[in-house]
DNA sequence: ATTTATCTTGCAAACGTTTGCGGGAACGAT
DNA sequence: ATCGTTCCCGCAAACGTTTGCAAGATAAAT
């Protein structure tokens, strides 16, 4: 079966493509009777736009791209579900890539969508970013763009973000005012911005309750279970004491947790423990883990609304829009 | 900054557009020397062919089109990521849709998909999705299709599975060996092939035994881990004795494994549970939950894989393939 | 009756590629 | 000198739309 196409309908009605073309955009040019008629033939036989030859004139489609560095991580599937929903209804398709934390990879990515034509692009950077001129390619051809939680900082563009650095701190405020003297910290790599914000947090809440920071017991590694739970088994094996740990989000927590449980302490009797992001399974585990909520669903359907909305103002030279939503410290039983 | 196109290089080189696209393509009319010219300034001012164009020229996408009922969900998010994996490895992208489980909203994609010339489609189907009609219109467009996980019995196309009776069955039966009287089946939605199947597994492993299937202690319900804890609820309420659950998945389980928590009971001491999937958060609950492993991943790799030979065969009519990935019984504390 | 304005429509180019067909050039064979 | 091949290459149509421009038809104004 083919495609019905407006040269079906023009046939059909015994009048040329453009007459058509611009009944179907209810141009003021065509008469009313012309346009009822070829809507209502455009109808029975099953009309749709094609959206391939749309992109070609138009030199542009409706398509949206959506980089991030693991689709399968909980907090990127559910921002990608969040854009996909707003994106589903604007009319907008998505297409996802993931750059698997390689930088080339995110470059890759960033020249296929473009050449793809997509009509905004929203992105969570690799941990491996180390500039954004790639970003910068977009913007001479126009397409926009719109960071969500990990951004680039030497690109201009609007961005979703929360306060990491105010979270981190309210999250180790908590815990020294819940009495915790030692506070280790197990940071990401510090050339991501969240991580470094976060481990900033941690010495503001140290730093203003005039407490030390002790080198000794930060460490800096990735962002998954593994980096907690060896950071974790550090410690252990050195001996070194340290009555909670703030870790740079949940996986890393996590990891932490196992490792603790391990070596038969108790938590929070012998060691606090608060993560960062409020994945589900922080709220599984006994005793669940205190956590920072990050509204991911809803930051991804931020980020694409803001991207809609650029690509609507046909990417017109407005003051990036910087949105810092909230985010709460939910208390458990691990602290 | 424009696009270069195929027409800067025949300006350039002062010959037609013909001969550069078909030296690009390495035509046997062209002169060798045609197309090292041509390569060498198609590789100097940065050429890349224009994806639309040869959408419009071919009526065909290099886009695979991907449909699950929510992106977010573990399994899903992760068969996304090896289905990206395989896309990208050979010069597809993916656009993801999700259905929300609604059968209509699942109709729409298909045909958006359609429409947008992708060159196949994945799917895993919603839990309303009663017919696979929408599917069958795609045969007649010559586009692909590959299930995955939850499939389409009415539609005869290549289908990505895992033997669900017989994993169930292993399940039970291991419960049953392991001593367990009376175990309760939390099962999902029964228009589902995967949870009748699974449901005609736990029959299975009880008949084969010679024990009875006792339908006081079956509960059908949703996927979700509110079903799971609804349903644990009930047996609590109506004091129905039980020592084991075996539930249709992971989320049912883990929402049975808080009610049974909630209720002050051990497990597995008082009650023994067995999820479906392994999904990690399984490994971290304490105890860790027995469930049944289905590589996600896999089968989303897999899919992509059959689907892009289908696709570079022009879908030629051949016969489907029904791929049984291997499952395996994980058993942990909770039993 | 002629001019002018208003409405409605069609022609054709353009977006970037691929591809069937035809044709010129060079060459060897007759 | 003529013919047949072989090797390269270009013309133009096609994919489905939009849109600037022109033009025909009708109505209104002079």
């Amino acid at each position: 079966m083919k495609h019905k196409t407006i040269i079906d309908i023009a046939k059909e009605l015994k009048i040329s493509v453009s007459t058509v073309s611009r009944a179907l955009n209810n141009h003021p040019d065509i008469h009313e009777n012309t346009k009822l008629l070829v809507n209502k033939v455009a109808k029975r036989i099953g009309y749709v736009p094609n959206p391939i030859a749309l992109g070609l004139r138009k030199n542009r489609t409706s398509t949206i791209g959506v980089i991030v560095p693991e689709i399968k991580h909980d907090f990127f599937s559910s921002a990608i579900s969040g854009i996909e929903e707003i994106a589903y209804h604007s009319g907008f398709t998505i297409i996802v890539c993931q750059s698997n934390e390689s930088y080339d990879r995110e470059v890759i990515n960033t020249r296929a969508l473009m050449h793809h034509r997509v009509a905004g692009i929203i992105v969570s950077i690799s941990q491996t970013t180390k500039n954004g001129n790639h970003f910068k390619e977009l913007n001479k051809h126009g397409i926009p763009l719109v960071f969500f939680d990990r951004v680039c900082h030497d690109v201009n563009v609007s961005k979703v973000i929360i306060d990491d650095r105010k979270s981190a701190f309210n999250a180790v405020n908590y815990l020294i005012k819940k009495g915790y003297k030692r506070i280790a910290h197990f940071g990401g790599p510090q050339e991501l911005d969240i991580c470094s914000k976060r481990f900033a947090g941690y010495k503001d809440a140290l730093e203003c309750e005039g407490m030390a920071v002790d080198k000794s017991i930060i460490y800096f590694g990735g962002l998954h279970e593994e980096d907690g739970y060896s950071a974790m088994d550090k410690i252990i094996k050195k001996r070194k004491s340290i009555d909670a740990v703030f870790a740079v989000n949940d996986p890393v927590a996590i990891g932490a947790y196992q490792r603790i449980k391990e070596a038969g302490l108790k938590i929070p009797k012998d060691i606090g423990i608060v993560g960062f992001s409020n994945n589900k399974i922080t709220l599984l585990v006994e005793p669940p883990i205190t956590t920072v909520n990050q509204p991911s669903f809803s930051m991804g359907k931020r980020a694409a609304e803001i991207l809609i909305e650029l690509i609507n103002k046909n990417n017109i030279k407005i003051e990036p829009i910087v949105e810092v939503l909230d985010t709460e410290l939910i208390i458990r039983k691990s602290t």
